[in-house]
DNA sequence: CTGAAAGCGCTAACAA
DNA sequence: TTGTTAGCGCTTTCAG
């Protein structure tokens, strides 16, 4: 065993240790090119018994191509965006092309710093959550000349090319079903988000069915932090205190919608006779619960698999459709009336 | 605006555009060395109409300097790593550096092929998840030269640094709990992955200690797939029709220990007087239940906390303690009787 | 305080 | 099939 230098290998150590010339290094280590079958197998085994990693570094200035993807959402622990991620894995793996995950905690700024960060290692593409973004994140992204894919919402204009369902729509569903099953009072129950805009456009989906059918939103009540499901029972134990002719609550998620059927069940209250609920997601988390709560499937998994197809057509040099709106459908569960 | 070139912007253009050496540009951009306050403010405003974006794969070439620390976990889904990660996420944001993460699926293969992908890139350390690693992984992080913890688990010899709880011991202090409380009729419920060494480690601990006490595994029960909760019931069902005389049931995990919860409350089940459970991890999420399952925090948060200062401080030239243990304590909920 | 020159480790493009 | 020559866009180093 050498004198370990901290430097680590490079192409030149394997060529040397080989005698054959780092272009041909290279080449064997990328199967590009000709090659013989003897230089290669004497390459490859030199290479590996020096452990020689190649430095794509130098790999992507020299070839001026990055195998990555930048895929940048609001949050881990959502449980949402790891369903989307897998999707993204799924497709990539079948490519060249990596995934690499960056977070920004809904925060605007904070988007703009990790885009910006991401950037500047010049990925492939970018697989973006949302359509609104700082006039900055915008014009970075445009100006990237990279694919680009927003995805979990179409409500908007899109920078390159956007994956998603329409929040607006699935609120207005929600609405029309929960009119049509025959509740009339109606209370709503959601996160604290103001930057939640897929959140806040089901909202005005919902309360805009609504109004079309002459009803207006009861009462409402907000949470920020802390366990969703204890802050579901927390919360609908708060609203139905105070408004208790409530005869549905809509939940802006299903983990605190679940919270409050746990509450309601625990108050031996007839779900749905009494009260409906219904929540947002289709989180598969929450199959073993009593009930099957009522929600809508936002295709998370879906998203990311359209939108990694489109970033590794684009890189393939194809021109795919831009728009693609998935369309999620009402699962009734046990706590909407089917009519 | 300009005919826009396909090519993205350099420093030479911002250099070009300002009048100013690439040098002193370059220097404005990365606060470096002594720029007139005059210069400075002029190619800011230059770098940002022009809306350059610096690549860091020149810049890191050059310098052979990577702000990346690399984190491999098994997986995404599992609720568990989002916190480490979140943990990790804290530390670094007080630095230079940056996580990107890459996922395993519990696969070795899959793990020597990520790991072979990041360290390609050079990054400034690596944190991944286990002691447990191909000898080809093993390799490679030791060639690294840089600073790697292992998280999660200290039952074994790190490549270099690590920090975790010891699930053996977990395993077995709970096994004592278990007994203290005057169980004996003992079943286990888990995932069928050979794979999860942590699990692994906490089984043995818990029969170990159990059979110091002079009490062996009534029966078992493993699941693969689905969703936890739902699998918690079903498993749950099975066994106790099985082995009806189980008075204690330990889960390998708290979301299936959730739903051998709910299903037995559905049965009107005497928690924990008939029967008593017990599951793993400290899931937050589970807040909420009627019943709070006995469990065993995992530290995930401090783990990725203690992880990214180990690295922060390697990056600095410090040499911190490479072994850090932390000790979970059980939490008696309401489903493991006190004594 | 500012600039010029020389690479970082690799690959594109050509030559042999 | 193999080798040679120029860079990729930045930073280091040294000189003004």
């Amino acid at each position: 065993m050498a004198a370990d230098d901290k430097r680590s290998l490079t192409l030149r150590d394997v060529s040397e240790a080989s005698g054959v010339s780092e272009m041909t290094v290279s080449r064997v280590l990328r199967n590009r090119g000709d090659v013989s079958q003897a230089t290669r197998e004497r390459v490859l085994l030199v290479a590996k018994e020096l452990g020689y990693v190649p430095n794509k570094i130098a790999g992507a200035l020299a070839s001026q191509r990055v195998n990555l993807v930048a895929v940048i959402i609001p949050s881990l622990s959502n449980m949402v965006f790891p369903e989307v991620l897998s999707g993204i894995s799924h497709v990539l793996e079948e490519t060249e092309l990596q995934p690499v995950v960056g977070v920004t905690d809904y925060l605007p700024e904070k988007e703009e710093r990790v885009l910006y960060e991401m950037l500047s290692w010049r990925p492939s593409g970018v697989i973006i959550a949302g359509l609104e973004h700082s006039d900055a994140s915008r014009a970075m992204l445009q100006a990237s000349g990279i694919p680009v894919v927003e995805i979990m919402d179409v409500d908007g204009k899109p920078v390159d090319a956007m994956v998603g369902i329409s929040h607006r729509r699935a609120g207005r569903e929600m609405a029309r079903a929960i009119l049509k099953a025959g509740y009339r009072n109606i209370g709503f129950l959601g996160t604290k988000m103001p930057l939640d805009h897929r959140a806040r456009k089901r909202f005005e989906g919902f309360t805009e069915a609504l109004a079309k059918g002459g009803v207006e939103i009861m009462d409402q009540e907000f949470y920020s932090g802390g366990s969703a499901l204890a802050k579901g029972r927390e919360m609908t134990k708060t609203i139905l205190d105070r408004s208790p002719e409530l005869d549905f609550l809509y939940y802006s998620n299903d983990l605190i919608g679940a919270g409050g059927l746990l509450y309601l069940l625990d108050q031996g209250i007839d779900i749905p006779g009494r009260i409906g609920l219904a929540g947002f997601n289709g989180v598969e988390l929450l199959q073993g619960l009593p009930r099957q709560l009522a929600t809508m499937d936002a295709c998370r998994r879906e998203c990311g698999l359209r939108a990694a197809e489109i970033i590794a057509a684009r890189v393939r040099g194809e021109t795919p459709d831009p728009v693609v709106e998935l369309t999620p459908k009402i699962s009734y569960g046990d706590t909407l009336k089917r009519r």
